[in-house]
DNA sequence: CCGCATGATGCAATCGATTGCAAATCGCGC
DNA sequence: GCGCGATTTGCAATCGATTGCATCATGCGG
């Protein structure tokens, strides 16, 4: 800049105020100072404005894998949600750093803010680190999480309704005549739990009791939905239905199943989650609970916003859509039996 | 960094150096000023740090959209890609920025460089800009990029080997005794030629003579297996094999196909191509061409950061294996009909 | 007891911008 | 011709570290 400045015969200062459009400069001089800077290809460093300034117009998204074990970022879901954060960030002028991190080591990403790496945190993932993020809230860190509402909760999540959605799942199966509604996720994560308390709350609902041997705890990953198939085909007494707590989940069932020539909907009825971009392909195409990235994504990033411009909006719940297609009740014009 | 000095009864200069790991401090200091900086949980600024020290450790991964069209990112194999590009880097000591660009602005991702806001790109995507990425690495950005190889080429790409995979794809299903393979994909895509001209070599080794009626030229989206489907369905000599060259294209299709009471593999065989996830858990579950996500990002990662070493390795081309499952021959454990 | 090698620390310049305040310039009316 | 307000521009401090070089303390041999 100073190398412009000498050629332009001004001072720093000047050509500072032309390139960052500040008001109080000869709208020609920054004209010659704009092409000077374009013919030597000269652009600011950003470090150094950013020092100087104190502004940074950077978001961490955080994604935590499982302490120890060092799996890799394949969820379908976060995958899609992360584009979509951004493509969400990018509009509004924000760069995005995407960092993986140890879920034990979640207090460490505090840094990247006290740092100066990033403004604020969007943390998304499947964990049971409430307390950490709780911790890290109280640090003052700006952070917005994807999730569950929790009981004392000092940071702001955004999520979807999982006590609607697991009703909606439900329910949807329930009334299609289902009477042994199977139930795969695991609970120990709190968004899984809300679900597992909407399926509850829809069977109280329908007068329908709930079998509590039915609900299996099985992990985010496909080899969850074999596991299960083989689980439920052991069961004494077969279930007629499965709430799967995800989409990856329901299609690796139902794979599963098929191969062992149980036929999907018409012995066993599936419902999944997310409504992830190949769920409407899937054969039977399946039935699920929509959570849109979009609306979740750009949720995410206005509460993050809003948090760093002072405001401290809510945490928000929004809204889950069940989505019917074949793996409940087959649609007559794609039955291929 | 002053206070901690101050409070430390020492210089700035010995702080710096204590807290960098420099090796002219006396042990005992180190480990005063490591506890009092802890105590006060203070940690570097890294803008600072980097403004002097004038060392980067952030790369950016660079996504354009098409021009114009602000499609969101969606597309499973790319985001897998980023997914596992997030850990390598990672591993690696280095912080990912995730950047969304148009297309036809890619030269400004420059600026990512140029502005010190990163050490170098990776450009992942599919696209047209061969000549805009030549004209960024003949401006001296360190860059590598996810394709093919091209002539003139003055950047260095990763990418699988498209021919070989063509070829793989397109001999399985000739040798499963298929005659009229559809070739689905959009050959304007650089990659997506060079799979055809495997395509191509596959039947003149096998000596059958391949129908330009069915090389149907679709773009990388559900919607384009759809269109795909009832163009096939339209012919006046139907086909009975399909290369569609990505997995979610194939899917796509063969849904479209199961609603049209079409059967696969019995009528149509088809294989795909990435390996997504979900592909072994369709339903046939899909023959499809494997390239590997990690090794993928590994090479990518690796060959950016030799480049940044100075060193200047030549590109890559990633073996494909071809991955048989039932789409093309029902496998007898998992045949449902 | 002195000189010197050695290791630890401090001084001050530097990275490349931004910005409050002062100074310079300009135009215009009296 | 002078004074004054409005614009433009420049000076210099500042953001928070890093680092070459000088200085200081220490221990040891002579």
């Amino acid at each position: 800049m100073a190398d412009l400045a000498r050629i332009a015969g001004v001072s720093t200062s000047t050509v500072s105020r032309a390139l960052t459009g500040h008001p109080r400069v000869n709208p020609e001089t920054r004209l010659r100072i704009e092409a000077l800077a374009r013919s030597l290809d000269y652009s600011i460093n950003s470090t150094a404005a950013a020092l100087r300034s104190g502004i940074n117009q950077t978001i961490a998204v955080v994604v935590p894998y499982e302490p120890g074990a060092r799996q890799s970022l394949t969820d379908a879901f976060f995958l899609g949600l992360i584009g979509s954060l951004a493509d969400v960030l990018t509009e509004r002028g924000y760069q995005m750093l995407l960092v993986r991190t140890d879920a034990g080591e979640l207090p460490g990403a505090g840094l990247l803010v006290r740092t100066g790496k990033a403004a604020g945190l969007v943390v998304i993932g499947q964990w049971h680190q409430h307390a950490q993020l709780n911790a890290l809230a109280a640090q003052g860190i700006p952070l917005r999480g994807w999730g569950a509402r929790l009981e004392g909760q000092r940071y702001c999540t955004v999520g979807s309704d999982n006590l609607q959605g697991g009703r909606l799942a439900t329910a949807h199966l329930l009334r299609s005549g289902r009477r042994r509604v199977a139930f795969i996720g695991d609970v120990s994560l709190p968004e899984v739990e809300q679900r597992y308390q909407g399926y509850l709350a829809a069977h109280r609902t329908l007068h329908v009791p709930a079998d509590p041997a039915l609900k299996l705890t099985e992990p985010f990953l496909p080899a969850g939905g074999l596991d299960a198939a083989q689980r439920l085909l052991a069961l004494p007494s077969r279930c007629d239905a499965v709430f799967a707590c995800s989409d990856v989940l329901a299609m690796a069932l139902i794979s599963a199943l098929s191969a062992q020539r149980v036929r999907v909907p018409e012995e066993i009825a599936v419902v999944g989650y997310d409504d992830v971009q190949l769920a409407a392909y899937f054969s039977p195409p399946l039935d699920t609970v929509r959570q849109s990235v979009q609306a979740g994504a750009a949720a995410l990033v206005d509460a993050l916003l809003a948090r760093l411009a002072g405001t401290t909006p809510p945490s928000r719940l929004l809204p889950t859509e069940l989505i019917a297609r074949g793996s409940v009740r087959a649609e007559p014009s794609r039955s291929a039996h």
